[in-house]
Formats: structure tokens, C-alpha cells, sequence
DNA sequence: CAGTGGTCTAGACCACACT
DNA sequence: GTGTGGTCTAGACCACTGC
């Protein structure tokens, strides 16, 4: 079978004929490699819902078949969408769409841990939920989240404890629309990590995150919620969570308090 | 070609018979995949200096006659050691022993942009080597360079300054054996990145770093060193890096001012 | 042009999980 | 046993680089 370049094919779609010899369909510029085109298409099935969170995808060689490529084709496209946390392989079972939900590590997203002991020696934290209200997005707000200024968003205020200690203090703004019908009442009522709720309630997967990390003071509201001096330096760390095509889902402001805890990195 | 599991070879390595059958060399549990047991020979080939910093591997073909497998497997090794950023591989051109001078990011460990603008519109950092001494090692720096306590070690403290205004206040410690002959003269001699003085002169490569961050307030020393005021926060950022094998070969406290600059961090 | 890494295929077999 | 992902091979061709 020759291999000159083509167009994966959904099912159904008309192939270019395999006998002919040179059709280029994509020269330079702009090649993509098959694997590339494959993920996107697999990526376009994660966007649409048509798997949702946690299911297994079909094997690789249903993929395989469906797009008329070969396996190897498909498992790389698979790798891939696998190093970006899209995706979760589990050898013998299957492939499944990944989930902040049931995972191993209660928040996918928080990297603060204890000065001494493992994650899981202070139990789960303790969420409060402070405050939840629809507002008119502030300039910076409107902004972060790609909307226009004074369309409606979400407010959202909360405390985290660890072992009774109040640690985190977190303001959050979400897009009116994809969200809305979300209350504080849903927000306490649900167990889980938040991105968890907002996977099975709104449909909506942050995949990837961007922090901006600073010192700063507290101000006279932060420091009664958390407990502390207006003069204890606290962690400034604003996140921006994004779902699939690198939108803005969120915006998150969070005060953490590193006397207990630290941030960790990791660089490679 | 059968392929069933067998050792990879070195040159003039006797070979495991092909036509057998059945010989099982590495059996459930303690299974290790060829590629795996490659990977582990190019880095020691990386270790112990057959390549190095910034020169080319040989060919995929030749490591694939070297080890005798084939070109794929080669690759599958290679894949990962580009992933963990030990190679870089240029299409046309060979794969690349990976290094910290002449990289396009002048710090591939440094995570401080400024608040507006790009990572070059300030230039580059200004730095002063304040200190440089040989010290033995208190407890908690032998523990994190994995020495006893009271083995030499060096002290680094300087201070970066962009466009002029100091931002980062640095200490460092470094074992004193593979650092023997580290002054400051050397020290402000030279031009890049202090990684690639360490790769070049010391051929100690820095290969992964682990960050705690906190929010902290500086001493006396730190105000007059950064020109702040004692109340002013500051990101606290105590970074151990490691060569080969997770061995660790600095330790780094340092305070960040982030007035002007923010720590950036990813999250996938 | 030759040499390098990059893509794609097809087929074989292995390790693992369920039933 | 069957089906899944995981490894390994061999060979073909493509894209990029530099002589």
C-alpha cells in the first residue's frame, strides 16, 4: 500500500484513490503530519461531548479504522493528547477521558503541601464557600476571561482549612453564560474538587492553567477571613484556567498562607 | 527477526542466540522495555562525558547498530530524553547533547517576567557577586546536597538587577568537591548563565530543579542588599537542583521582589 | 546530492485486565 | 481466552540541512 500523504477520512467520507501515485493533498508550506490531523479530530470528539469524562474511547484500533489510518498513526495522536492530561491510558482496559473528578490527587491544580508529612497526613480540607453572586465584569476581570466589560460573571469567594487552620482564601470569577445556575448552595452541596463540579454540572474542562505568583499584604477583609496580621506577607497566586482551545474559563485570585504550607515546582 | 526479549548489546557484546525461541531473559516483575534499557545507556554515555555539552549524538542508525535494535527503538529513547530536555533533536541536522549556554532563554530555570512587556525589553540582568566563600556545611544545606554536616561547601550570595533596580537576592550553596577552584573571580568573569560556567568548567549539568515557594518578610541584611523596606513581602523561592541520577548539586534560597516581576508558573 | 530526523505502515508478540 | 494498550521490528517515503 503506498503511503503518499492524505486527508484522514471520517467514515463515509470519499477517499482519495490509492492507486495513484503522487497526489500531494499537503505539501510544504503548511504540512501537517497525519498524527496531528488524527488528534485534532480526537480532540474535536473531547469538545463535542461525544465521549464524556472518565468513559473509555473506543480501542486504538476502532480509531484505527475509523479514520483510516493505521494503528500506529492513532496511538501516536493518543500519546500526545496522554502527555497533555486529555487523556489517561490504562494498559489492558482502555483509553478514558481524564477527569478532575476520582482522581488520585484530590486538586489537580494546587500545588501547595505541607512543610512536613505527605498530601493526604492533614485529611481533606474544608471548604467554605463565602459568597457566590452575579456581577458586571470589571475591566481586568472582562479582560481575563475574554469577555466584554459589563457582561454579567460569577463571584465567587471561599475559604479552604486544612486540619481547622484557614490556608487559602480564593476570589473567582466565571463567564455568566457557560455557568449559569451556578449557586452557592450547588457549590456547597458538592463534594468533590470545584473543577469537578463544573465538568458535571456545566459541561466545562479546564485542561490547562496559568499562575502569576507574587508576595503581597493582605487587606483589613483578607486579613479577618484568614485570621492574620495585616503586616503577614501571604501568597499572591492568580490563575487562569482555560478548557480546550486554550479559552478562558476562569479567573481565580487566591491568598495562600505559607507558614504551614509552601508552593511546589517543579523545572525541568 | 524474531523478537523475542533479549539484552541490548555494546559492541562486541556477546549476543543472546536469535533462533531460540523461548529464552525469557527479563521476565514479570522487573520487565523493562528495550527502549528503557537504551535510554539508560545514552545517558550514561551523557554522564560520563562521551558527549559532550552542545555536540551531536551519533545518527539514530548508528546508535541503533551500536545497541544492535532497530532505528525505532533508538528513536523511542531518544523521544524521552528530548522530552526530559537532556537532548535537543534538530530536523536535517542530528540530536544534540542539550545545554544551558547558548540556549534562546538565557535562564531555562528563572520562572521572573516582568509585569508588561517581553522577557527582553529589560535586557539582560546585571549581576553582582557578593560573596563567595567556603563554609562547612550547617545541617540543613548537608542535607539538601546529600553530605555530612561540616563538609565543605561553597557560598554564593549576588544580587540580579534589572534595568538597574535589584530584584533577586540570591544565596547558594554548592558541594565543595566537584566545585573545587570556584572563586568569585570566576564567578564575575564570566558572561552566561552560572549553569553553563558549571557545565563548562566543572562539567556539573543541571538537569531538573525542585521550587518551594513561600511569602516572607526580609532581615536587615536582605532590606539594604534589595533596597526595601523590612515590611515589604517578598516571594521566597528555595530551589535544589539536580544532575544525573537526582543528585542533588545546589541548593538555592532566594528572595524575589515582585513589584515589578511575577513568578510564572504552567499547570497541564 | 547525501545524511539527518520525522512520519507512516503492517505485522508480530508481550503484559495486563477482565470474564 | 479475548481484548486492551505496550513494545519491537523492518522498510518506505517525506522534510529539512548543508555540501
Amino acid at each position: 500500500m503506498n503511503n503518499a500523504p492524505t486527508s484522514p477520512a471520517e467514515l463515509g467520507d470519499p477517499l482519495f484513490s490509492e492507486g495513484s501515485s503522487t497526489i500531494s493533498v499537503q505539501q510544504s508550506p503548511a504540512f501537517s503530519p497525519l498524527y496531528q490531523q488524527i488528534k485534532a479530530l480526537i480532540l474535536q470528539s473531547l469538545q463535542s461531548g461525544e465521549w464524556k469524562p472518565s468513559a473509555a474511547i473506543p480501542s486504538e484500533m476502532e480509531l484505527a479504522a475509523r479514520f483510516k489510518v493505521s494503528q500506529g498513526t492513532v496511538r501516536k495522536a493518543i500519546d500526545e493528547l496522554a502527555a497533555e492530561n486529555l487523556l489517561v491510558r490504562r494498559q489492558g482496559k482502555g483509553t478514558f477521558v481524564a477527569t478532575h473528578a476520582e482522581q488520585h490527587v484530590q486538586y489537580r491544580f494546587l500545588r501547595l503541601f505541607p512543610n512536613s508529612g505527605n498530601l493526604d497526613s492533614e485529611g481533606p480540607a474544608q471548604r467554605e464557600i463565602i459568597d457566590c453572586k452575579r456581577i458586571r465584569a470589571p475591566a481586568d476581570i472582562a479582560k481575563a476571561l475574554a469577555v466584554r466589560a459589563g457582561d454579567p460573571v460569577l463571584q465567587v469567594r471561599r475559604v479552604l482549612s486544612f486540619v481547622g487552620i484557614p490556608t487559602i482564601l480564593e476570589d473567582l470569577w466565571l463567564p455568566g453564560t457557560p455557568f449559569k445556575g451556578l449557586t452557592a448552595e450547588r457549590l456547597r452541596e458538592s463534594n468533590g474538587p470545584m473543577y469537578a463540579l463544573f465538568e458535571s454540572e456545566f459541561g466545562v474542562r479546564m485542561v490547562r492553567a496559568e499562575e502569576k505568583i507574587r508576595a503581597v499584604l493582605p487587606d483589613t477583609d483578607q486579613c479577618s477571613l484568614l485570621k492574620v496580621k495585616p503586616a503577614a506577607p501571604l501568597l499572591s497566586v492568580e490563575r487562569t484556567a482555560f478548557t480546550y482551545n486554550d479559552v478562558p474559563m476562569e479567573l481565580r485570585r487566591g491568598m495562600y498562607l505559607t507558614d504551614t504550607h509552601y508552593y511546589r515546582n517543579t523545572l525541568n
